[in-house]
DNA sequence: TTACATATTTGTAATTATTATAAATTTGCA
DNA sequence: TGCAAATTTATAATAATTACAAATATGTAA
C-alpha cells in the first residue's frame, strides 16, 4: 500500500476506470515494465501475487484499459500482440534476432499532399525491423 | 496467356521464386487489387478460377512470397493480416468506420539521436487510424 | 516417350490466441 | 446486515494459423 498505490488509483480513476485490485495491480507492472509485455507475460508475473488472477481479467482489463487510453496496442507482428502503456506518439523497434521491442524517438513524420486532408487522424503509429547493436556484436 | 501473365512469370522468376499457376495467379491477384487483401479475400476470390485451390497454398504462397520480398504484411488490427504487393516504404490509413486501408504518401521519419546507431533497421511501417472522409460526410 | 526424383499442392488434424458465456465473488450502498 | 450491480473467474466456443502426410504436378535422364 505505498503512495505508488494510490497514484496508479487516482490515474484509473481520472481515466474513468473504476480501480479494482486487478486494474491496480495491471497497471503497476505496465508502468513499471517498460517491455511492451503480452497479455500472456502480463499474466504470468502477476499470476503470482494474485493466486486467482484469470486471464480472462487480463484480456479484460486491457480492453478497457485502451478504451480510456490508458494504453495503446502495438501490434507489430502478426500472433503477438503487446502493449504500451505510453500513450504519446513514438516509434518502435523490433529485434528481429532477440525479439525485443524497444521505444524509437522520431520526428512526428509528415504526411504529405492531399492526404491530411482526406482523414480524420485518431491514432498514428511507426515501427521499425531489423538487428539491433546487441545481437549484430554477437 | 496474356503477355500480362508473362510478366508476372518474370517477376517471379527474378525474385527466386519458381512460377507455379497457384503462385502466378495469386501474384496477379495482388498485382490488380490494391486493396491490401487478406489471405481469405485472396483465396474466396482465386477459388473461382482454380476450383481446386486451397488455402493452405495462399498461406504458403504468402509466406514464400515474404521470404522474397515480393510483398509485405501488413498488420494493424490483430486478428487482420493484410498483404500488399507495393514493397516500397509507404504510409498506409485504416478507417475505423468502414475498415478501408488506404495508402497515404508521408515523408520518410527522420529518426533522432543516437537511434539510427543502435539499430540495422530492415523494414519502416507507418500508419494512421482514423475515420476517412466519406463516413464522416454520412 | 517413359521412369523417376523432386517440388508443389491439397485435405485434414492439431495448435493456439481470443472471445463468449454464465456462475461465483466482490463491492458499494441502503 | 442485506441486496443489487459490478467484476472476476472458469469453462466452452470460435477462428486463424500451422503441422503433417498423402496426392499431384513438374522436370530431367535414359
Ligand atoms: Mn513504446
Ligand atoms: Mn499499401
Ligand atoms: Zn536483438
Ligand atoms: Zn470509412
Amino acid at each position: 500500500m505505498g503512495s505508488s498505490t494510490e497514484n496508479f488509483i487516482q490515474i484509473l480513476k481520472n481515466a474513468g476506470v473504476k480501480p479494482s485490485i486487478q486494474r491496480i495491480k495491471i497497471y503497476d507492472f505496465l508502468w513499471n515494465n517498460r517491455t511492451h509485455p503480452t497479455i500472456d507475460s502480463i499474466f504470468q508475473v502477476l499470476v503470482n501475487e494474485i493466486p486467482t488472477l484469470s486471464k480472462t481479467t487480463v484480456y479484460n482489463t486491457m480492453k478497457l484499459f485502451m478504451e480510456h487510453q490508458l494504453v495503446r496496442m502495438v501490434t507489430i507482428d502478426e500472433s503477438e500482440v503487446r502493449f504500451d502503456v505510453v500513450t504519446q506518439f513514438h516509434g518502435h523497434f523490433k529485434c528481429e534476432v532477440c525479439g525485443k521491442l524497444m521505444d524509437v524517438e522520431i520526428e512526428n513524420p509528415v504526411l504529405v499532399n492531399q492526404a491530411k486532408l482526406d482523414f480524420e487522424v485518431s491514432e498514428a503509429h511507426y515501427y521499425l525491423k531489423g538487428i539491433c547493436n546487441e545481437c549484430n556484436n554477437n
